[in-house]
DNA sequence: CAACTGTGAAAAATCGATTTACTCATTTCT
DNA sequence: AGAAATGAGTAAATCGATTTTTCACAGTTG
């Protein structure tokens, strides 16, 4: 145990060399490891560390070297599961690996993951996790670019020529809820998306229309697209079902349009599944528990944060190489908000 | 503009100065917007700082202060949207302050809350907004304490004769809660709860309570309390209902027990609010599209983390006094998940 | 016995900014 | 005129570590 003067100011290697009787430098190999140190200096230089309480100051140790032991993870929101997670996974495995994660919130601004990346330049990170709030090509990763940044890509990305991508692999899971959609019979799917998201949005989309026009050639697919907010979707979503379209089944790309879709049933006195099935990209805790359980398609968090931090190490390591891209498998979670279209009283209208 | 060498070596504050022909105590003293210094010169160091593209380096410029202009903040987890949006909400104010947030996650670890503090102290950040795992008199305030390190307590808290506090008035808003039920004719009501957070809970269960007997002294107030786990809960849930208790209405004190009671009632066939209502303390997006929707404690986030920052900063600069304890006010919303007892078919068992 | 080789450790430089102390000029005041 | 005050700027110390360089001394070798 250690205390004294623990109130006042920290004790630093000068004040542990001083009480072992050795240099400063002394005390930096001690605690680096290195065995040109006679064991009876160590054992003091240890005694010392002990009794002062001694631990190092992360900045001062850093100030030394290009790369500092910070990596920064840019995130598009925390509100979500989903990235609530991820920066619980990437905090732990920076943490692993002797390395602070600074995490930041882009709130959904391109404008601001700038800003943020800058200030984490400024801070000479020795790497960046960014889960860009549109794709792979917006000023954010051109900024990582221009400045030398070592980073990954996350999430809303496919692959890259300058840096390394950790995806879900949303085609191939897409194209999994289009098959099970259609085994079911279901011929007329609406899918709700954001067009903001351009790549990984276009990657679903074509995922499950691809797999859906091949089991159904028959098959009407049709598409809401917001362009970048979640109250347009909602309009657009009225304005579709007010015209009179009747799908069977509604596949939401991403998680607010689960919400959206189910506040627009609601508004319609529509149930899931009788009236209409549903399946969300996007799984979320309380799914489970409401009746009917949603169903939707789970993201492997932990396998991107991991793969995520693996290829950013290696990298911050000097690996060398062509950028890779990863799209790691989803799970495709079928509850019961899908079933057979006709099995229940489909309202004709309000 | 600024380019040139950006890949290579950031530019230094002595590049600067030699590059505008001056010291680099000079160009600090511009940056820092100090008065004497020749308006000619100071243009020079402007133009240099902008042809540079040089930035101050915050470690650096920390170094010499005792506290730096880091603020931490641990939140017991980060995939509720209650503790996404508060740390969302502290980094914009630590950015509006010019302090970096460094936000790690406890998950609902008591040891590895005082290591991570321990770690922050090592930064020796200026602050912390701590939220604890368990409640004020955890190991973590210890720390603090025996560290002198300047901090705010959050949430699971009520007041604390080290740190100001700020955290939901939870005891009002169950007694809202509790008049609202009682109101509508409930008279045997099941609070759900987790035993760890001992003085909130309480808190909320004695609010809740003293204002339901008040108002029906003839009312039965059935309480589970599952000592730290969601699982132990869940079972415990179960066998309360397994004994043939009915209650009429639940209050869940947590998200997680709202939750847990909403899949036991389905599990149960049970239907809100025909066959029992519900009350959760904490609301999610999710809750208000759901069929039905669920009734919730809408916590106060952005006053809770606005007065916390506020009171955060006042010590920071110097703020004596004895330490206060803040409650913000929270926002009940009755939803559709409550309803009068006996409106619908209650099923006699199973 | 002088020149040589290793060890182990201290001294000094470094990282990039801030701040203190100090040096010259000018002004201003007595 | 001479002293004091002010202005503008610089050199150097500092923050707390790491790393490079230098040094002292012991033991070898010719």
């Amino acid at each position: 145990m250690a205390h004294r003067q623990d109130q006042q100011r920290r004790a630093s290697i000068h004040d542990v060399a001083r009480r072992a009787g050795v240099s400063a430098a002394t005390v930096s190999k001690v605690m680096a490891g290195v065995a040109t140190v006679k064991p009876e200096n160590a054992q003091r230089v240890l005694d010392a560390i002990e009794q002062l309480g001694y631990r190092v100051d992360p900045l001062a140790s850093d100030m030394r070297r290009a790369k500092r032991r910070i990596i920064g993870a840019i995130m598009p929101e925390f509100e979500s599961e989903f990235f609530g997670q991820m920066v619980t996974q990437l905090e732990s495995l920076a943490e692993q690996r002797g390395y602070t994660l600074v995490a930041a919130s882009s709130r959904e601004s391109e404008a601001r993951e700038t800003e943020i990346l800058a200030r984490m330049h400024d801070w000479r990170v020795a790497g960046v996790v960014l889960a860009p709030v549109r794709n792979e090509h917006g000023p954010a990763a051109a900024f990582m670019k221009a400045n030398g940044m070592t980073g990954v890509l996350i999430d809303r990305v496919l692959s890259d020529d300058a840096f390394d991508t950790v995806s879900a692999d949303s085609a191939a899971a897409s194209a999994e809820v289009a098959g099970q959609l259609v085994g079911k019979g279901h011929r007329h799917i609406l899918v709700v998306g954001l067009g903001e998201q351009a790549a990984t949005v276009r990657a679903r989309l074509d995922g499950f229309r691809t797999t859906a026009l091949r089991l159904a050639p028959d098959a009407r697919i049709d598409v809401v697209l917001a362009e970048s907010d979640v109250e347009p979707l909602r309009a657009q979503l009225r304005d579709y079902f007010a015209k009179g379209e009747r799908p069977t089944a509604v596949y939401s790309l991403f998680l607010k349009g689960t919400l959206v879709a189910l506040s627009e049933f609601r508004r319609r006195g529509w149930h899931c599944p009788d009236d209409i099935s549903l399946v969300g990209f996007d799984d979320a805790e309380w799914m489970q528990v409401t009746w009917p359980a949603i169903a939707a398609v789970v993201q492997p968090v932990r396998q991107i944060a991991g793969h995520a931090m693996e290829a950013l190490f290696a990298r911050i390591e000097g690996g060398e190489g062509p950028p890779t891209a990863r799209l790691e498998p989803c799970q495709v979670l079928m509850r019961e908000s899908v079933g057979s279209p006709g099995n229940g009283p489909h309202p004709a209208n309000q």
